[in-house]
DNA sequence: AATGAATGCAACCGCAGCAGA
DNA sequence: TTCTGCTGCGGTTGCATTCAT
């Protein structure tokens, strides 16, 4: 057999009208079969990237807001460089997301420093962020404990318990209604035994699982339905 | 206005883990 | 038990946009 050749690079809108066609259809699940029956010339694998990185509508897009990024310092500090550890307690957010923006963090945190060691003598202060996560970029820390209360504490400095309040539609939060919620879902996955659900497939109630689920062993597509307005 | 540097983000690659045959 | 294919993860790259000069 002649190996279809595979499309590579950025991704057309009608390619990607085509591949949330398909996954409405099929769910979110069995990635090489989606592409193979969306006529998609991407690998399985492309797809899947695709869809949890930008076409799930459950992604929040825009900018991270201050809270967000606090929680990823701080899970950073607890999980080190487990991103899709990290995006399961960011609802919305991919890992991919979350990776970058730690990258562009540190790259920001490196060149402050080094701001900070050429001027040292006049400004002892380094910023609290960095206080927060550096010391564990590669090791993450056992005792999330002393982490929270440092994080507390460079709240309450930020603000008073409250964090991000300039946006009206934003809501607000203090710490520890942000770590309740993260040691909840903690609770619930230690309980269940389970492992977290990626954020990016939460809330993804559109999705016909039952197509998946009939049949767990193999996927039946019902090749009389006439999808060829999609390719054609 | 032009251009080079910095930044942000989407996408690819390789690997590991898991499940089914 | 071993093999194979699929999925998901983390690291990395490359391109487009923004910023500074």
């Amino acid at each position: 057999m002649v190996q279809e050749e595979m499309r590579k690079g950025p991704w057309t809108e009608q390619e990607d009208v085509q591949l949330v066609f398909y996954v409405k259809m099929f769910g979110d699940r069995r990635w090489d079969f989606l592409a193979k029956v969306s006529g998609l010339k991407r690998s399985g694998k492309s797809c899947r990237l695709r869809w949890v990185n930008y076409l799930n509508p459950a992604l929040k897009r825009g900018k991270m807001t201050p809270q967000e990024e606090l929680l990823v310092l701080q899970l950073h500090s607890k999980y080190g460089n487990r991103w899709s550890k990290i995006a399961g307690k960011l609802p919305g957010r991919t890992d991919n997301e979350i990776k970058n923006y730690w990258r562009t963090h540190m790259r920001k945190q490196a060149q402050d420093e080094k701001k900070n060691t050429n001027k040292a003598s006049i400004s002892p202060s380094s910023s609290n962020f960095s206080n927060c996560s550096s010391s564990s970029a590669n090791s993450p820390a056992e005792d999330s404990g002393t982490e929270r209360n440092d994080c507390v504490e460079l709240l309450q400095v930020a603000g008073e318990n409250k964090i991000y309040e300039g946006d009206q539609n934003m809501m607000v939060y203090s710490m520890d209604e942000i770590w309740k919620e993260v040691e909840s879902t903690e609770e619930i996955e230690t309980r269940n035994d389970l492992p977290v659900m990626a954020s990016t497939t939460w809330d993804y109630n559109y999705c016909p699982d039952s197509l998946w689920t009939s049949t767990h062993d193999h996927c039946y597509f019902d090749n009389h339905q006439d999808f060829s307005f999609f390719t054609g």
